[in-house]
DNA sequence: CGGTGTTCCGTAAACGTTTACGGATGATGC
DNA sequence: GCATCATCCGTAAACGTTTACGGAACACCG
């Protein structure tokens, strides 16, 4: 079904029919009726390459998604949470959200090209940004309109959304300094992971500004999935003077430490204390109850989305536009109680 | 960049240039090389809504992805996972996979129409199939070519793969019946989800093969939640046979399972046996291990594209494709020991 | 009644490709 | 030397839409 086979069963200029379908001036209420009502009737929905062919435009925003390649491991749920505030957000605007996979494995530059080429959106979404990223670096130097999440090594010059890990760590320490812990334990992923370093910074500030010395033995950066955290956990317990609170930047670590911790016959929450970062599935089955962050993905899906259409909208000018932190809230467990005996 | 731009660029004609990156009959070799060179060299690639506005199709493949809408909640990292293995087949065949996530409090039909009236991709594939599927007779009816992950009450007349919940059951109660349990528990979601009643059906035929009386109060149908399911095992130990062995057919319900069972003191493995059904990360990080399934998640993803090239390719001859299962793997664990007691 | 607007609609030219068709060129066979 | 043929390339017409432009019809005002 044409826009003529519209116009013809009409009896209608096939550009008095588009016009009544679309900017809806120059064209009087009755036919607009008229050719609304029929359209509806025989089905007729614009096609979308010639509709964005003359148009410049497409009418979508693509957001390049990660997923795992290896066959057994789950992917990120993160980021399908996400996704639904932010295909909300840009449904009400009138924009389409289309998501585009690229493996891990796969040469995501390469990717990105391919997808560019296509010209299949107005915009575009990067995640897992890298320090130094060259998709970042393409988008630039093409004007492209495009937001990040997450951010570079040197963050200017493109909008970008983050998580504020630094409160994240900032709340975290403090809140632990607080229940009278002087030897907090830290793991955190490896230095390639972009926030890492700036949570280790953090957790420096946070103690230097309470006056506790910072051990580097309580430190631990590497892999950390949970038998990593495991192994860590049974590292630091092996100093003379182990930590009397983990915190643990890992999605599935905490259950490696908790298992490490009981091992040695400690209860967690009560013999140690124990933050994590993040609410994932797995973590909220463990127990006593984790004390960790959750991230409002809802709501940063549509911020996401908002600035994806401001940029959009401002096309050419990216200029005054800021970087974003979104914030971690706590959620209150049962594996970080005051450990008084300890101190 | 235009073919005009690159064309004018090479002292060439339109069609010559066009012929050359295409279909490359009726081109010396050594323009072909020239074309392709200077391609690649001005970076040049084809506009994909003029592309597939003269040829008919897009070279893509759109996946309705059913996301949450809640603001807490995770989504299904199952898709996820499966999304790496369909990308990697499809773009081997040099198809594009494009992802279109819908909310779930979203009318699905409505967003369907929508995105068909698009006309974005040649093929589409459809997740969460109900057990009457306005969107499987939508599709059926446009003789659009698609694909159905799940299967409709009536599986006939399309393409479907669906998850082999019958094998699923009956090795679970089957194994738990070789170990020497008799009174097996059943949790299962509530009758609106597809595959309870298969699960149900199936669970009844192995006891009964067995010669094994078959308890309704050892069926709980429902919500699957953890603490739902908690509450479905304290039922259960209130009986005056309790079960010496549960099957549950829930992601994160194994999690409330166990925190039941050690809330009277019995201990999941050795005093009640416990099998779940996917090995989800919650799941994982139980103690002792869950016995549970898993399911080879890329190679699913792949024989989900390998059916939508079929299908795309065999246009307009859709018969003869029946449906196919997609087999569980056993994941053995600690939680399902043999109970010799309690025979 | 002429002039000036306003309202509505048709005309046609784009947008960037692909592809059927034909023509030019040169090679080959007789 | 002429006919035949293969090889390569240019021409132009589509694909379905949007939109600038112009024109027809009509109202209004002096």
């Amino acid at each position: 079904m044409n826009i003529r086979g519209l116009a013809q069963h009409l009896n209608l200029s096939i550009g008095t029919v588009s016009r009544a379908l679309n900017d809806a001036s120059d064209v009087s209420d009755a036919t607009r009726r008229r050719v609304i009502e029929a359209a509806a009737r025989l089905g007729y929905t614009p096609n979308q390459s010639g509709r964005s062919l003359r148009r410049g435009r497409t009418g979508a925003v693509a957001f390049i998604l990660p997923v795992t390649a290896e066959s057994g491991a789950y992917g990120d749920p993160f980021f399908l949470s996400l996704m639904g505030g932010l295909q909300r957000h840009l449904e009400q605007a009138g924009y389409e959200l289309i998501v585009l996979p690229v493996r891990h494995d796969q040469d995501e530059l390469e990717h990105l090209r391919r997808s560019l080429g296509r010209g299949i959106a107005d915009a575009w979404l990067l995640a897992e940004i890298k320090r130094h990223d060259e998709r970042v670096e393409l988008l630039s130097a093409r004007q492209l309109p495009f937001v990040a999440f997450g951010r570079t090594g040197n963050p200017s010059g493109y909008p970008w959304l983050d998580l504020d890990f630094q409160q994240l760590i900032s709340t975290a320490v403090s809140r632990l300094l607080g229940q009278g812990h002087r030897r907090i334990a830290l793991i955190t992923p490896g230095l390639d992971v972009n926030f890492s370093s700036i949570v280790i910074g953090t957790y420096r500030e946070a103690l230097e500004d309470a006056g506790v010395p910072c051990d580097d033995r309580l430190i631990y950066v590497g892999d950390i999935g949970p038998t990593a955290c495991a192994a860590a956990t049974n590292g630091f317990l092996d100093l003379n003077d182990p930590p009397s609170a983990i915190f643990v930047m890992s999605e599935n670590g905490p259950i490696g430490v908790y298992a490490a911790l009981r091992g040695r016959g400690l209860q967690p929450g009560t013999d140690v204390a124990v933050i994590g970062s993040r609410n994932t599935p797995s973590c909220m089955a463990l127990d006593p109850p984790l004390t960790c962050f959750s991230v409002d993905l809802h709501g940063l899906g549509e911020a996401l989305g908002s600035m994806l259409l401001d940029v959009v909208a401002a096309d050419g000018a990216p200029e005054g536009r800021p970087g974003l932190l979104w914030p971690f809230r706590l959620r209150q467990g049962a594996s970080d109680l005051p450990d008084d005996s300890k101190c």
